[in-house]
DNA sequence: CGGGGCATTGACTAGTGTCAACGTTCGTGG
DNA sequence: CCACGAACGTTGACACTAGTCAATGCCCCG
């Protein structure tokens, strides 16, 4: 009987070294040396349950964690307008990088079901990072992919029509779903519509709307939150159309 | 007489010391012999002219690059689709950002008008920052300024209207002008109106008509390229204002 | 002087947002 | 264990923002 983690005492568990998340982690390429001075500056997991905050808006900024198991969003609230929800993290994700060098933290991160995170220091992090150069290195890389990740997102925003932008999306994750091993073709998603719409610029209807019509069309089943995916190279196909809006070609 | 920058030997006038961009660099808050050695790897300034790339979308990544005078923009080529412009780079600025950890530069770099860049290969800026704290330090605050910046932009893209876009465009690069010595209230556009539209996710029309419109409310003045901003206080609160997109407050 | 890029303006319309009503699921407490 | 309420999701009707297409004018450069 495969124990399950969240009953055993996650001390042990969360040691980097046995960590199933090695390979997508932060410390990706440190030696079995460094990798222990790493694993020696990380404050033993935090538990969340859905919907507990690990981050507030305007916190003071100290930690960057990564998600050990479980999702959660960032959300920033804006003068007196709904919360715009900027992020969703997966296992092996990197959450507060946006907080570096600021004194506040830029959004709200909140778990989205129960979820582990392990905590990193940042100041303690940077010492490390001071004494290895692979760990720097995979710290630049991490944010210069988020820079990446960003910049997508603002063309998915700013070009694209709703069904692409749920397609997107849809295959986003699918991907996202696939390098951590569980299935590309059928997930959960821990987000609401709500979220889904805030995230992508729309309205919580319109993604309803959409998923509805991606079902009629065959190219995927919802049913809740359960989604299957039955034609991923359409999807891919509409996500990439050229037709989007002020297309002009 | 003032010399005047592009008349001179370039090379001497390039020295970090002397720079007048000092305070808003990278380099910011190294010592002097730190500096010399920050200054000894920069390659010497290229000048550019308008509409030459200083990188192309693919282009192997080997350098970040500082905007000395002048500005660019970035813009990425997707599938059969419209060019997007993701950012404006005015003195100052960092270029590149997103490359690291890459091999190909994520879009192309082009001079909205002439401008002088400083290269800084990437290799020897790692070397560099393995000795300089200082400097790591920088580099991080860059990346995640630029992080929230994008994230800042995806809230905008995401939840806002016209007018509410092209008036955070407007204080924005008002504020960026201000920061560098430059009139925050009268400033020249060296961008088209196509080049805001793809940036802010409108059609070039759309930000003819709302600027117009913008000119008719006495807000700002514009003529042709030129920008003039009577009514800061209200361009403020319309940027704010509660009721965006799928506000629902 | 002519041409090409850029900007403005108008007419029309498609795509989404908004509002509203209703259905479903889940969790809590009696 | 069941009943209730709250949160979430779906669907329809309608309105309106912003995109598209098209015509025209402006300005700079060769």
């Amino acid at each position: 009987m495969k124990p399950e983690f969240s009953r055993r005492q996650p001390v042990n568990e969360t040691r980097c070294e046995r960590c199933s998340l090695h390979a997508r982690c932060l410390p990706l390429g440190l030696d079995l040396k460094a990798l222990e001075s790493f694993d020696a500056i990380i404050e033993r997991p935090r538990p969340l349950k859905r919907g507990e905050a690990l981050v507030r808006q305007g916190d003071h900024f100290e930690s960057l964690y990564v998600v050990r198991s479980g999702s959660l969003k960032q959300s920033v609230a804006q003068e007196g307008q709904r919360d715009q929800v900027t992020h969703f993290y997966l296992p092996g994700e990197l959450v507060g990088l946006d907080g570096i060098g600021d004194t506040a933290c830029y959004g709200s991160v909140v778990a989205l079901e129960s979820a582990f995170v392990c905590e990193l220091p940042f100041s303690r992090l940077e010492d490390l990072a001071e004494r290895l150069p692979e760990l720097r290195g995979q710290l630049y890389r991490c944010m210069s992919r988020e820079l990446r990740n960003d910049q997508r997102m603002m063309c998915l925003l700013s070009g694209r029509t709703a069904d692409q932008r749920l397609a997107s999306f849809v295959l986003g994750l699918s991907e996202r779903f696939r390098a951590r091993g569980c299935s590309p073709y059928c997930y959960h998603l821990s987000m609401s519509r709500s979220d889904i719409g805030s995230y992508l610029g729309l309205a919580l209807e319109t993604v309803s709307r959409v998923l509805g019509r991606f079902q009629d069309q065959k190219l995927v089943s919802v049913e809740g939150r359960e989604l299957t995916i039955h034609e991923h190279a359409a999807l891919v196909a509409l996500a990439e159309e050229g037709v989007g809006r002020h297309s002009g070609i």
